[in-house]
RNA sequence: GCCGGCUUAGCACAGUUGGUAGUGCACCUGAUUUGUAAUCAGGGGGUCGGGGGUUCGAAUCCCUCAGCCGGCACCA
């Protein structure tokens, strides 16, 4: 064996770690809760069967939280048997944040069972009884599992592959079907853990299947820990978009649209911000901005294939008496567009051919998935479609890639994930076109040089993608920007270019969206920024708040000087004290607050507030402006004023 | 769509065992001219999410529909 500190030591083969650690110290023993075998986790009693870098994991070690988790998992489950007897245990995994176990029970838990189950679980953790493993024949674990009436394990045994052994992991005289490892004992788990919420889960994610009460919690090392991230998440409901939102007079919803926006003033100003900037950037790489019909012929979403996959979460529109033809509010812009391609003869001179919109499109989105801006059932996507040769595929792929990077990178969005999205079961298209696009495609995206994960099976019905993922204030993913090489619906369309023989080509086509859902960036910023917008983005980036009445004059005057400027400022010259109104605007969210006195009128100068600052800054008005104005400039336009 | 929870004034929330609604902020009116996170006083505002039922009587109990929240499933 080879120790942390770089000594090797022999042992006979099968040896545990349990008696090496004791070998060199009692205390060392008492402290490790499980091993590490050339970094790997095991259970601190495995034998071990061949040469291997040994570490002792105390309960401290950050490797440890995950082992922790796991073990209050199965704690948790013993508690729910003792209690509700009859319940079926099924499984019960860490997660980013903590652990759950999924449960089958006629009535499910509510969060007003956590009491009861929380204090059987200190119970069971006083108990301190040791984790023990077994290893079973398939037969015997199944018997087993069938006699308990434990039908879901009895499943997940037959799951297991073939080459694999089946584990039971026991806690005293409860035991439970796992992969492992665990902590010497449940005492082990400590009191630094807490349920968080109730769910339903399908058994094995198939909605077909059964109905699953889902338990959440944490578990941390320490109690520290554990109220540390309770604040955490109390923090992070605060930046939530939809209660922003609200505060910020920036949008709402109501129970007659659901799913749909009713933009404020406020709201769309930002709104308008983010499509005028995307706009710019698209123009500056070569896109022509197009638009397309809002209702289409159903028959277009039969070629395409949409009615096919999607119907159901289709918008149609019912036929009249003197047009019985069935209309579609268009759940993607990629028809309308192949169809100005095809509108005229393209030749291969005319590749690539970039056509983008600001389209909105509505789908029916099942009433479960809704959540505030981030998934919708009508949207705008900063759509566009490039239709190119194979042999161009990897060029522009990249070149979108860029884009979408260094646009997220103006919004200060550092850590995108990237996912690689294959082939789903549902599609369109032979695989000879499938291995084509797919094969491209990840070929450009390693050409990226950026990290990225597979997602599989998640492609379009058309084609693969790349999926640009942003995470909101709570830790959950949403794909926001999206690049999908598509060899299937052009075709299917009709779509052909002439190449240099005069010969028709159908073209390969990419989808592309940087912000994705306007309606979803829009979301995932505010939480990012948590309302504290930058100034460009701001829709109101300033007030001019005035002291006494004395300085309404002087307040008009820096108004509409700012407003000269191009600055968005509103003026209070309400009769009320300056604490009431420094106190309202920066409730507001409002950036800049420029104060107005005698003293401000008198020298022609403003005192500036900054919001989340108490300092003051007095300066002369026209430097003020000049300054904000300056830093008002969009990212884009101000490195093209750098760079000249 | 599925499981669970929730829905009372613009917002945040109270409302005891069923006896036809309150508080704070916001809003309106008046007074106050104020130096960087809440000036004082007065006033208006709710068919308690919709519909149905039980009851002498329902915000409260039951049914149903809708929306929202948390997951799951879905996400072109």
């Amino acid at each position: 064996m080879t120790f942390p500190d770089g000594a090797h030591r022999q042992y006979p083969p099968g040896t545990t770690g349990l008696e090496i650690a004791k070998a060199i110290s009692p205390s060392l023993a008492k402290r490790t809760v499980a091993m590490a075998l050339d970094g790997k986790l095991a259970d601190f009693s495995d034998p071990i069967a061949q040469d291997a870098k040994i570490e002792f994991i105390g309960r401290d070690d950050p490797r440890a939280l995950e082992l922790i988790r796991h073990d209050a998992a199965h704690v948790l489950a013993e508690a729910v048997q003792t209690l509700w007897p009859g319940t079926q245990v099924t499984i019960g995994p860490v997660i980013e944040n903590g652990f759950y176990y999924d449960f089958f029970r006629n009535q499910p838990f509510t969060p007003e069972d956590f009491g009861a189950i929380e204090k059987k679980m200190r119970e069971i953790i006083a108990r301190d009884k040791p984790f023990t493993k077994e290893v079973w024949s398939r037969e015997e674990a199944k018997k087993v599992f069938r006699d308990k009436g434990e039908l879901f394990k009895v499943e997940l045994v037959d799951a297991i592959p073939e080459d694999q052994q089946i584990k039971i992991y026991k806690q005293g005289d409860w035991f439970d079907l796992c992969r492992g490892p665990h902590m010497t004992s449940t005492g082990k788990v400590g009191n630094a853990f807490k349920l968080m919420k109730v769910a339903g889960a399908y058994w094995r994610g198939d909605s077909n299947r059964d109905m699953l009460s889902r338990i959440y919690g944490t578990a941390f090392a320490k109690q520290e820990e554990l109220d540390a991230y309770l604040k955490q998440i109390e923090e992070a409901e605060k930046r939530d978009h939809r209660k922003l939102g609200r505060e910020m007079d920036l949008f709402h919803f109501q129970e007659e649209a659901p799913g749909s926006v009713f933009w404020h003033p406020k709201g769309w100003t930002l709104f308008q911000t983010l499509e005028n900037y995307i706009r710019r950037r698209q123009q500056a790489a070569g896109y022509a901005e197009v638009n397309a019909p809002q209702l289409i012929d159903s028959s277009l979403w039969v070629a395409s294939g949409h009615m096919a996959t999607f119907r159901e979460s289709m918008f149609l529109v019912e036929p009249r008496e003197e047009d019985d033809r069935i209309f579609v509010v268009k759940p993607m812009n990629c028809p309308g567009h192949i169809q100005i391609f095809k509108n005229g003869l393209k030749s291969y001179r005319d590749l690539p051919f970039k056509i983008a919109e600001f389209g909105k499109v509505h789908r029916f989105e099942p009433s479960g998935a809704l959540h505030g801006l981030l998934r919708v059932r009508a949207f705008t996507q900063d759509d566009a479609h490039i239709f190119i040769t194979e042999e161009q595929i990897a060029d522009e792929v990249l070149k979108v890639n860029d884009l979408i990077l260094s646009i997220y990178a103006d919004f200060g969005f550092a850590d995108v994930r990237i996912k690689f999205s294959d082939r789903p079961d549902k599609r369109i298209g032979d695989d000879a076109a499938w291995d084509t696009s797919e094969t491209a495609l990840k070929a450009a995206l390693e050409a990226s040089g950026r990290p990225w994960t597979l997602n599989k099976g998640e492609g379009a019905f058309y084609g693969p993608k790349l999926e640009y993922v942003l995470r909101d204030a709570i830790g959950r993913d949403w794909q926001c920007g999206t690049i999908q090489v598509d060899l299937n619906m052009p075709g299917r369309l009709g779509a052909f270019y002439i190449d240099e023989h005069s010969s028709k080509v159908t073209p390969v086509m990419l989808h592309r969206a940087m912000f994705g859902s306007l309606e979803r960036f829009t979301g995932i910023m505010i939480e990012h920024y948590a309302g504290h917008l930058p100034l460009w983005l701001s829709p109101l980036q300033a007030v001019v708040a005035t002291i006494t009445s004395d300085a309404d004059d002087y307040a008009r005057t820096a108004l509409a000087a700012a407003q000269r400027l191009g600055l968005r400022v509103e003026g209070d010259l309400r009769n009320e004290k300056i604490n009431y109104k420094v106190r309202e605007h920066s409730l507001a969210k409002v950036p800049v607050l420029l104060v107005v006195g005698k003293k401000e009128a008198a020298e022609r100068t403003v005192s500036i507030r900054r919001l989340g600052s108490e300092k003051q800054q007095t300066m002369p008005l026209d430097a003020a402006l000049a300054a904000l104005a300056a830093e008002a400039v969009p990212p884009d336009l101000r490195r093209a004023q750098q760079g000249g």
